[in-house]
DNA sequence: GCACGTGCTGAAATCGCATTCATCCGCACG
DNA sequence: CGTGCGGATGAATGCGATTTCAGCACGTGC
């Protein structure tokens, strides 16, 4: 039924070792037996059996993606650009949603990473040790891991600039007066609420007379933001920085449903820049991040890196980088790669009000 | 450094055969030696190795999703709960993204069917002769392929019930005092417009009174549902049923802004119930439907059909049968899933006005 | 006591392809 | 004219599992 490289060979009248030569190292044969190969391969619509190449090869022709939460516009974006560098290489990806659970995330590469050529994950929770014992233990030497929006010493990694983001933000709040700056981070552990803080606690020593309040680590969701809404309100900010989007709209339907406005009383920033951010009003300022581009970014790193570094066991290249976009190759250090962000004012923020202080009520 | 099979054979005693038999089909040999097989496997580390499985079982343990678009908050529900599914039978999942592409969608199918063992596509817009052309031809025999949202004569597939949801929505209109009711229609050629401008004609013919505008087709994104807006606002109605909730959302922020206010004007419903129906205000009424049950549905089709029956080239049993949920287990016909839907009244809807029509302006 | 089924086991074939190794041919060079 | 070398080819091997197929031992029925 299904036609076989010995079908072409024998159709073409050469030898099955020839096929082969002939159709995956054409090179090794003499042209016009070549392109009768190639002739005969296509008139039979021969396809390779990837289990029979797999098999002798060791490689797949496959990548996996491991993310916490597929429906979270954050990483579905971040999926997608994966997803579109893959195929443009000539990989299927296979795709797995940990449900928010590090345990589940490290099952999941282990039992993805034994059936494809490179590992993409994005866990922004996982401890460090884990991650070690991942890359080091339970994925093959050969199998490279690359991080998504986390970095961690021996791994190649593609990280969003968390402090130029926040720095930004601040800049920008301080431009329209505001003073009073709160902070609703995100969960405790968050690689990227540390580096947020960092950077928060960075720019705002720059700036004369700006006090920055942490409202606390709240989830990094809608319902999450609807609390910290409330601890906005109480703290007397007239403006807030959220981790991200979906928490920022938490807040603004919080302060609106509280009769506090937006952007005249408090002005409020997200993070992400999600497809969410411009549907509600005031459509919210952000710090727009291009999530497809950190996937493909992801994707390139994985098949340059090809069989990954050993990875050392230092942790202090976590450092906060702020280097401009674009690798940074360290001699020893893994490759890592920084994307750049921008801030896109909206309507959510506006100049600072005169009485600045909101009571609770 | 891999342990393989003849390792864990040579460790416990055994031939090779019968190491593999205490592994994949433990009741063939005797329980003191399955038991010791076992032991040396658990203790060597042994994991198969899939290719070589594959080569001579021709099953590769992995599904494919084909959707349009990762990124939007449907297609990232459904391929939430479509791996979930998959993961917890033991399969891997390949998730391909079409970019809204049917042509790509049909190529995606042909190279992904090639390494996997079942395909899930959804596919709004691809032509029926295409559909039937990719599960005959394209895909081997022994693939199966379940369609989502779409029905087909021949194929397996899983729906959602179009006419119903349509039918609570116009009911609830209608009970609000709604008269005069639009509709912003999805892309022309989507299967589930279609379905949903039969279940509307159907239940506003039971009616009385009713008149039913039809707006047009949309995008059905965002932007789309601006430009329908306008429409709405210049057509007099007095409450619109969108083809899905970003056309909705899109509505509602171009009413807002032409200062049409809902629900006091205008009454607006979307149908999905994406994450952003809650986000905005007012909040949206629409009809949920359970996505993820909806992705799970399809890889349990998938999973019993086995291989796939040959298809019937009669695309009659399209037919809307709006019988109640679970499977309809026609003769010949393939098994198909209909997934009930439920109404959500939220803040985008009240009851009409008397001056009833709206001007534009 | 003999034949025959039954239950386990191991040797060997197989899946489809890539690749090593040996062969052969032709050409250039000494 | 002989030697050697490089390019093109085919035969054979192996990747790691599953799966016939045959064999062996053991009961059981007649």
């Amino acid at each position: 039924m299904v036609v076989t490289l010995r079908d072409v060979a024998r159709a073409a009248g050469v030898s099955p070792a020839t096929a082969s030569r002939a159709l995956s190292a054409p090179d090794l044969v003499a042209p016009a037996r070549r392109e009768l190969v190639q002739q005969v391969a296509r008139e039979l619509g021969y396809r390779p059996n990837r289990a029979a190449r797999e098999l002798i090869t060791g490689r797949t022709g496959n990548l996996c993606l491991v993310v916490p939460d597929l429906e979270s516009p954050f990483f579905a974006a971040v999926a997608k650009g994966v997803q579109a560098r893959a195929r443009a290489l000539g990989f299927a990806l296979l795709v797995a949603d940990a449900e928010e659970d590090p345990r589940l995330e490290a099952e999941l590469v282990g039992h993805l990473g034994a059936q494809v050529d490179g590992v993409i994950l994005s866990s922004p929770r996982m401890s460090d040790v884990e991650l070690d014992r991942l890359s080091r233990d339970v994925l093959d030497e050969d199998v490279p891991l690359v991080l998504v929006n986390r970095r961690h010493g021996g791994l190649p990694s593609v990280v969003i600039d968390n402090a130029d983001g926040i720095r930004q933000a601040v800049r920008h709040l301080y431009a329209l007066g505001h003073r009073r700056i709160g902070y609703a981070g995100g969960p405790v552990g968050s690689w990227s609420d540390t580096q947020r803080r960092y950077g928060l606690e960075h720019a705002s020593h720059g700036l004369r007379n700006v006090e920055v309040t942490d409202l606390g680590h709240f989830p990094p969701l809608f319902g999450g933001g609807v609390a910290a809404g409330d601890l906005v309100a109480a703290s007397g900010v007239t403006a807030v920085l959220a981790h991200n989007d979906l928490l920022a709209l938490g807040i603004l339907s919080r302060l609106r449903a509280r009769g506090v406005r937006v952007p005249e009383d408090v002005s409020v920033v997200g993070y992400d820049d999600i497809p969410a951010a411009t549907l509600v009003s005031p459509a919210l300022t952000t710090v727009t991040v291009p999530l497809a581009r950190l996937g493909r970014a992801a994707v390139d790193l994985l098949v340059e890196a090809g069989p990954v570094p050993t990875p050392t066991e230092s942790a202090l290249a976590t450092a906060l980088s702020a280097a401009d976009g674009g690798l940074d190759a360290g001699s020893g250090t893994p490759p890592s790669v920084l994307i750049g962000v921008e801030l896109v004012v909206r309507a959510s923020t506006g100049v600072a009000s005169a009485q600045a202080s909101v009571a609770d009520g």
